[in-house]
DNA sequence: AATATATTGTTTGAAGTTCAAACTATTTGA
DNA sequence: TCAAATAGTTTGAACTTCAAACAATATATT
C-alpha cells in the first residue's frame, strides 16, 4: 500500500472538504431538474430539516439548518405557497408555529432519498469499500468532530 | 471494533455529505470575520480558483468554480474594484481576459491556507488519524470518484 | 479577401438566499 | 400585574447566481 505522509494526507482531506461537497450539491441539483422538480437545493434542505425535527417549529428547523428564523420564514412562505408544507400555530403554546410536510413534499423527499442511496451504493460498488470498517469508523469520527 | 452494516454506513456517509460541508463553510466564514477580512467565502473561492488556474482567464476560472462566465464577471468586478485582482486582455488573443492576484489577495489566501492547515491538523490530532493509511487511501478514492 | 461561424466576455434583468433590526404576539417569572 | 423572555414575521439591503442579449475578436469556408 502506498504510504502517505502527513502533508499528502492533509492535501487530500483538504481537497475532499473543499471540492467534493460542491460537486455533490451540483449533482443533486441536476437530479432535481432532471426529475422535473421545481425546487432548489436549499428548499429541499428545508424539507429534510422538517422531516428530521422531532418538533418542527420555526426555531427548531432554522436551528438545524443554521440559518436565522427570519430567513426560514421567507423560505417557508414560498414552500407554503407552492403547496409543499402546512403551517399552524401550536395549540399549547401559541407563539410557536408548527410546520408539516404535505404529500407533495413527502414525494420529493422519497425521490431525493432514493437518489442519495443510489449515489452512495454506486460509490461503494465502484470503490469496493463495502468491507472497509475502518473507513466508516473514521468517517464517523470526522462527522462527529464537526458536530461540536 | 464496532461492525457497520451497509445501511448504517450509508447513513453515516449521507450525513457527512449533507451536513459537514455547510459547517466547514460557516467556520471558514467566521474565521474571515475574526481576522477582519472583508470578503465573503465565495469571493475567497474565486481567489483560490485564480490561484489554481494555469491560465486564469474568465472561462477557465468560471469553469473551475462551476458558475457561468457572466456570474464570474460580476464577481471579478467587485474584487477588482476592491483592489484584490488585476485584469487585462491577453495580447495573443484579445478576446481573453487574464486575471491576476494582487498582494492583498495573496495575503488573504495565505491566511486562509494557514487556517485550513490548522483545522486539518487539529482533526488529525484529536482523532489520532495520523497513521490511518487506509483512511487516507479511501478518502483519495472517494475524492477521485467525484472528479468524474 | 469576404463572409459566416465560433469563441470569449460583458451587461442586464430577474430570482433566490440570507442577514440584521424593528416589530408583534404570547408566555413566564418576579 | 407587569417586566422580561421567547417565538415568529416583516422589511430593507446585500450578495450570488442565472439566462439571454449583446459586443468584440479569432477561425474557417468559399
Amino acid at each position: 500500500m502506498k504510504k502517505y505522509n502527513r502533508q499528502e494526507a492533509r492535501e487530500i482531506i483538504n481537497e475532499l472538504l473543499v471540492k467534493i461537497f460542491n460537486r455533490i450539491l451540483a449533482i443533486e441539483g441536476q437530479n432535481l431538474k432532471d426529475k422535473g422538480i421545481k425546487l432548489s437545493m436549499s428548499e429541499v434542505h428545508v424539507l429534510e430539516a422538517i422531516e428530521l425535527s422531532d418538533e418542527p417549529t420555526m426555531s427548531n428547523i432554522s436551528n438545524r439548518l443554521g440559518i436565522t428564523i427570519g430567513s426560514l420564514t421567507t423560505a417557508i412562505n414560498t414552500l407554503f405557497q407552492k403547496g409543499y408544507v402546512s403551517r399552524e400555530r401550536d395549540a399549547e403554546d401559541r407563539r410557536k408555529v408548527v410546520v408539516g410536510l404535505l404529500p407533495k413534499a413527502v414525494e420529493v423527499l422519497n425521490e431525493h432519498d432514493a437518489f442519495h442511496k443510489e449515489m452512495i451504493d454506486s460509490i461503494f460498488d465502484e470503490m469496493e469499500l463495502e468491507k472497509d470498517e475502518l473507513l466508516i469508523e473514521s468517517l464517523e469520527k470526522l462527522s462527529s468532530y464537526f458536530k461540536k
